[in-house]
DNA sequence: ATCAAAGTTGTGAGCGCTAACAATTGCATC
DNA sequence: GATGCAATTGTTAGCGCTCACAACTTTGAT
């Protein structure tokens, strides 16, 4: 900086206020720091800079199950939006998820010196960890929504659900079924919720409901039992992978989708559009995700100290593995 | 720091020796500082840190496609190899891939101060960008292997499809055709170099090559020439996705697979064991390859200053959608 | 007891930057 | 030309840490 500063004719602090935009400097001298600056092709260092402003420019983001659809996507959409508003990202993935690991993490940030965190942790647990956390460096969690002490966005996954079952029931569905993701994860909860909740409005008694595990594994084995006892006339299934392995159990069995079960999946995946037949789903918006999360993080860096909510409305895309039932 | 030294009754360049390792610390003193530290809540600052250490202890990963199958888990091994290895994980992800955008997320890093970069662009052009940006910070690509000037882990792809058409080989298959990924994508390529010169060993002239985009919806449209024209007794396809969707063009048209036609993809993805039928095709190991990337660029950061390559061997996953060929 | 060598601890400087304040300049007004 | 005020630029200190070196303490061989 003292280079640039010489070769401008100018002092440090001056070349320091260029680089910030400060308002009172004259055009003059601007244009003759810059130049200096890209002549020496100068890079201000973040880490002097860091230590004075105290505020690192960098958010962190923590996730688990990064390999799925849902959570890989977020961390897009979160990546970009940080990004774009001038802001690095640092990334946690988590392997396993228990109290612990979820500190270890939140410390690895804390080292870090993060201006701010987000979390992507589908598990209900979490947010008691992270209550904690959240006075110390500001947080954003999604699925959180709803929570008293943490700001948060999220999809609107019971919204998602109901829109899957009342697509069912305005076909004349009156069984269907739920296979849902495991219990203890928020997202999986809420499709529940707004399975049974869809349901009790039509005033219609819910059908089965098997809890699996997100895997086309676990779709194919609580398909193959399904096919067999024929108790639902539309299966509402909590995403496309499980969905898939549904299909397939249904296939090997003989079930005609949609004119013997009809299927709804979760997640709109690109494949879903390819499955045989083709599957009728629940889409979310993972982008706007994402930019809602570092809008709400980016508010509490302002000085923001209320806990807000963001949510994202999902939407139904109809496909093939659904009819009118079979009278 | 100072407090911790005050309470500890030391000087606080006695604390950063603890907080080292550094081997000429009395253990009493070691003991009362640590307590010290942990009383007091103690972090030390990574900026400050960093400003006289000259290193960051983050690492750079740039990545495009990020929400395909490869690159993300490519990210996710990445990522748990460098956290493990002490460092901090700053991520980039290209919406896009020309020169300029690889350099904006270059300029990115540098920025950040970044120990080390790790490329996962699978586009052959990125390789002239790096090598400018190789000499200023120690850097690794995936799928490098081969060139001269950079560092870089891969997945020895060529053999990974050599191994799907030698089995198709051994089953007796003579007219193979390949759909491929976009012939811009390194990986692509060595799919398609593989294929070819597993049939040129066998003295087999190779069948139809069609260029594809990793889709499933490509994988379906052109599923449906071929399927129409049976030109080919088996199909090698580059991806997992877009077996899915010839597997459904097939489905649609009365091909059967394997009878008619036997399918063969790549990545092994969770879900290709629930396509219908089981797909055959050819593991990844990303977890390892990420160590692998991670490995040789903290040998660059030890001092080391060779090209190194590192080859992770694919392997081959047989399920139901090959067969012997029909007579 | 004496000395050298090794082990242990303390002192001062400085990494590159920004904030606060001080100094200078330009310009309109009296 | 003197005065005041705003706009612009420069000076100094210090963020929290590690490095180099200095100083002190212990140990063990003479």
């Amino acid at each position: 900086m003292e280079d640039v500063a010489r070769v401008a004719g100018v002092s440090h602090q001056t070349v320091s206020r260029v680089l910030n935009n400060h308002p009172n400097v004259s055009s003059k001298t601007r244009e003759r720091v810059e130049q200096a600056i890209t002549e020496l092709g100068y890079r201000r260092n973040t880490a002097a800079r860091s230590l004075v402003t105290r505020r690192s420019q960098t958010i962190g983001v923590l996730g688990s199950e990064m390999a799925q659809y849902g959570p890989s996507h977020t961390l897009l959409g979160v990546q970009q939006a940080a990004r774009d508003a001038g802001y690095f990202v640092s990334v946690a993935a988590l392997r396993e998820v228990t109290p612990e690991t979820i500190k270890d993490a939140m410390a690895h940030f804390m080292d870090q010196g993060v201006d701010g965190i987000v979390v992507t942790v589908p598990h209900p647990g979490t947010f008691d960890v992270l209550r904690d956390i959240t006075a110390q460096v500001p947080l954003v969690a999604v699925g959180s929504v709803g929570d008293e002490h943490l700001s948060g966005a999220t999809v609107d996954q019971r919204q998602g659900a109901r829109l899957a079952v009342e697509h069912l029931l305005e076909l004349g569905h009156q069984r269907i079924g739920h296979l849902s993701g495991p219990a203890d994860w928020i997202d999986a909860a809420a499709r529940i919720d707004g399975w049974r909740e869809a349901l009790a409005d039509a005033g219609i008694h819910p059908g089965a409901l098997i809890e699996g595990d997100w895997s086309a594994e676990c779709g194919y084995r609580e398909g193959l039992k399904i096919a067999a006892d024929r108790s639902v006339t539309a299966l509402f299934v909590a995403n496309d992978q499980m969905a898939l392995g549904v299909l397939r159990a249904f296939h090997e069995l003989g079930v005609r989708v949609p004119e013997d079960i009809s299927v709804v999946g979760f997640d709109d995946q690109p494949e879903a559009a390819y499955f045989i037949p083709p599957l009728t789903t629940v889409a979310q918006d993972f982008e706007e995700l994402g930019q809602r999360c570092i809008g709400l993080l980016l508010d509490r860096l302002d000085g923001g100290t209320t806990v807000e909510a963001a949510t994202v409305m999902p939407r139904l895309v109809v496909r093939s593995t659904t009819a009118t039932v079979a009278s």
